[in-house]
DNA sequence: TCCAAAAACGAAATCGGTTTCGAAAATATT
DNA sequence: AATATTTTCGAAACCGATTTCGTTTTTGGA
C-alpha cells in the first residue's frame, strides 16, 4: 500500500513532526521512539516523496543532464557515453539521480535555464563540444550550478572539464614527425565546434613548432564528429585535385574511421600510403582494420571530476573553475611505424 | 527572478486559481483576463514548479529509467544505448522527461518499486537482458506501467518488447547451411541471460531442422556480451583441443567481435577459416575487419514502439501485452560467400 | 427595467513533506 | 519535595501548485 508520513504517525502513534524527524536524523528524538518508528518504517517499505520533500526544501538530489547543440549528440556518440556513464556513477554515489531534459521543441526548446527551474535540479551538467549559444549562456549566468563537459562555463557557479586539445594535436603530430611524415593534413568537425576549432589550432601550431609547411588544401571539415562526416570530407579531399597528404589527424575516431572508409574504396592503403590519428579512443578502435592509433582521453576521470566539481558547487565549497586532464598517444596500426612507414 | 504562481497572480491582479486555470486551460476564464495573465507569464519566463503539480496531481510527467542486473549494461552497451536513444526521443515528443536511477548500493540498491513512489514516476522501462530478479518482479507486479525491454514483463501494467530471437536463430543458421556450412558453433553470455538462453534454444532447434548434428564442444559462453567475454570464450573454445565449428554464431556482435580476435591471434581467417555472425547490428559492424555480417535488430522501432506502449499503459488505453519485432540479416564480410567459402 | 441564466472568478482545502517554536515530560539540582 | 534544566515531542505555518464549489458579475430575454 502506498504510505506516506502521516500514515506511518499514525502507526507509530507519534506526530508527523517526529517521523520527518527521525528520517533526517534530528537529535531531539529519543531512541526509543526511533527504533519504534524505523521499524514500522522498515516493514512498510516507506520512501518519502520527492516532490514534496523538494517542495519544502527547495533541494530536489536531482541533476539535469543536457545535451546541447544541434549536432545529434544524444546517448549515440561513443565519448560522451563514455563521460556521461562514469558521470552517473560518481554522481549516484553521491546521492543524487540523473534527469534527462527531452530536447523536442515544442517544449519552448533550449530553454534550458527555466526547465532547471521547472525540475529544481541541484545542478546540472552540459554536453556538447560545440559553440556556446544563447539558451546555455543564461543557464551559464545563472546561480544554478553548472559543469560543462567539452564546453567552456565561465558563470560564477559553473565550472568545466575538457581534455588538454592543444597537447592532443601536439601530441599527434610529434609521433607523425618522428615517424618521418612531414605532409600533415587534418580533418575536423564543423566551425561550430569549439573542440575541433581547438584541436585544429593546436595541430598547426604544433606543426609549424616542428618546421613544418602547411598545406591549407589539407584541412577538410565535416558537419558533425560521426562517421559519415569523416567519409564526405575525405572524399572531398580525393576529389579536389590536390596532391594528399601522408599522414591525417581526424579530430575524433569516427571521424578517422570515416576518412578510411573513404580512403580504401579509392585503394589507398593504411598506412602504407596514408597515416591516420584519431582522437577520443572509443572502443570500437580496437575492432577496425587496421586497429586505430589515437589519443586517448581519460573518460572515466572526466567524469569522476565533472562529478566531484558539481557537487562542490552544489554544497558551497568551491567556486567553480575548471579541470583539463591530460591526453595519452595510444600506438595501433593505423600509422605503422618508423621501419615499415 | 524565481518566479511562482502567487507572484504572477498579484501582478495580473488575479488570484492564484486563476492563473493555474490559465495553466491548465480550464474554459472558465475569460479571454480578456487570458491574454493579461499570458503577457506576465511570457515575460517573466514562469514555469510551474513540477514539484509541487506532482504532489498535486499525482502526475510527475516523469519516466524511470532502469538498468536492471548485475551485467554493467548502464550506457557502455551500443545496442541498448540506441534502443534508450529512440525511447527518450519519442517519450519526448508525448511529453515526458526521463529520470534514471542510480544503482548504487548504498541507495537500497534493487528497490526499483520503492524508488519509483520516491520520484511519483507515471511509468517506467527496464532494461536488462537478464533473468527475472525479485526487485523487478515487484516492480512488474505492482500498479505502476512498466515496458521491459528484452525482458519479459508480464504483470497487469506491464508490457515488453524485444526481437524475435528465435527468427534471429533460424535466419542465422538458414544463411550459414545456403553457404554450405554444416559444423555450427555458438557463443552465448551467461545463463541468467533470457536473451542468450532464446537465441540459442532457436539456434539448436534451426540446426535439427536442418537436418544438422549438434555438438555441444562448440557451444561456449561469456559472462556478459561484451567483447572481452567473446575473446575468453573463443580462447576457451580454442584451447579445448575439439575440432573446430566451421561457422559460429555469437549471441551479440560484440561477442562476435571478441570471438574474432581470438581467432585471428590463433592464424585462424575469417571467413575462410571460420564464418562468423553477430547479432545486433551495432555502428562498429562497418568498421571492423572483416566487416561483421549480423542479424539487425531494429533498434529505433523498439525505442519507439516502447514509448507507445508505455503512453497507452499510462493513459489506460491499454492492458499490457508486448511487441516481438522482426530481425533482418545483413550480410558483410564475416561469412564470405557461396563461391568464395 | 428587472430577473433568470450563464460566464467568470476566487476562497479554501489539499497533496506530503520540513521546520520553528512553544509545551510537556523527563531528569537533575538543591 | 520543589524547582531548574534538559530532553522529547507536537501544533501549525509553509513550500507551490490543483480543484471544488460557492459567489459575483455579465449577459440575455421579456
Amino acid at each position: 500500500m502506498q504510505m506516506n508520513i502521516k500514515k506511518i504517525a499514525e502507526m507509530a502513534g507519534v506526530s508527523v513532526s517526529t517521523v520527518s524527524k527521525i528520517m533526517n536524523n534530528y537529535s531531539d528524538v529519543s531512541e526509543k521512539t526511533k527504533k519504534r518508528v524505523m521499524e514500522i518504517i522498515e516493514q512498510t517499505g516507506y520512501s518519502p516523496s520527492n516532490s514534496a520533500k523538494t517542495l519544502a526544501t527547495k533541494k530536489s538530489n536531482l541533476i539535469g543532464v543536457i545535451f546541447a547543440g544541434e549536432l545529434n549528440v544524444e546517448f549515440t556518440h561513443p565519448f560522451f557515453v563514455e563521460v556521461l556513464n562514469s558521470f552517473k556513477k560518481q554522481m549516484g554515489v553521491l546521492g543524487y539521480d540523473l534527469i534527462f531534459f527531452s530536447n523536442e521543441k515544442f517544449i519552448s526548446s533550449g530553454d534550458y535555464y527555466s526547465r532547471c527551474l521547472h525540475f529544481n535540479v541541484d545542478g546540472c551538467v552540459i554536453i556538447s563540444g560545440q559553440k556556446m549559444e544563447p539558451a546555455i549562456r543564461d543557464l551559464d549566468m545563472s546561480s544554478i550550478p553548472c559543469i560543462g563537459v567539452d564546453l567552456e562555463l565561465r558563470g560564477k557557479k559553473s565550472g568545466y572539464v575538457m581534455s588538454d586539445n592543444v597537447q592532443i594535436a601536439s601530441k599527434v603530430v610529434e609521433h607523425f614527425y618522428l615517424l618521418g611524415h612531414r605532409e600533415l593534413g587534418f580533418i575536423g568537425s564543423t566551425a561550430d565546434s569549439d573542440i575541433s576549432n581547438q584541436r585544429e589550432a593546436g595541430f598547426v601550431k604544433a606543426v609549424e613548432s616542428f618546421g613544418l609547411t602547411l598545406n591549407r588544401n589539407w584541412f577538410v571539415h565535416g558537419d558533425d564528429f560521426f562517421e559519415s562526416s569523416g567519409y564526405t570530407a575525405m572524399r572531398r579531399l580525393l576529389e579536389s585535385g590536390s596532391s594528399m597528404p601522408k599522414a591525417v589527424f581526424a579530430a575524433s575516431d569516427l571521424l578517422a574511421l570515416g576518412a578510411i572508409r573513404a580512403l580504401k574504396e579509392q585503394g589507398l592503403r593504411i598506412p602504407e600510403d596514408v597515416a591516420i590519428i584519431g582522437c577520443d579512443d572509443i572502443e570500437a578502435c580496437k575492432y577496425t582494420s587496421p586497429t586505430l592509433t589515437t589519443i586517448r582521453q581519460n573518460k572515466e576521470r572526466l567524469g569522476v571530476l565533472a562529478a566531484h566539481m558539481l557537487y562542490d558547487l552544489i554544497n558551497n565549497q568551491s567556486d567553480g573553475g575548471s579541470f583539463v586532464v591530460e591526453p595519452a598517444l595510444i600506438v595501433r596500426e593505423s600509422c605503422g611505424s618508423r621501419l615499415s612507414g
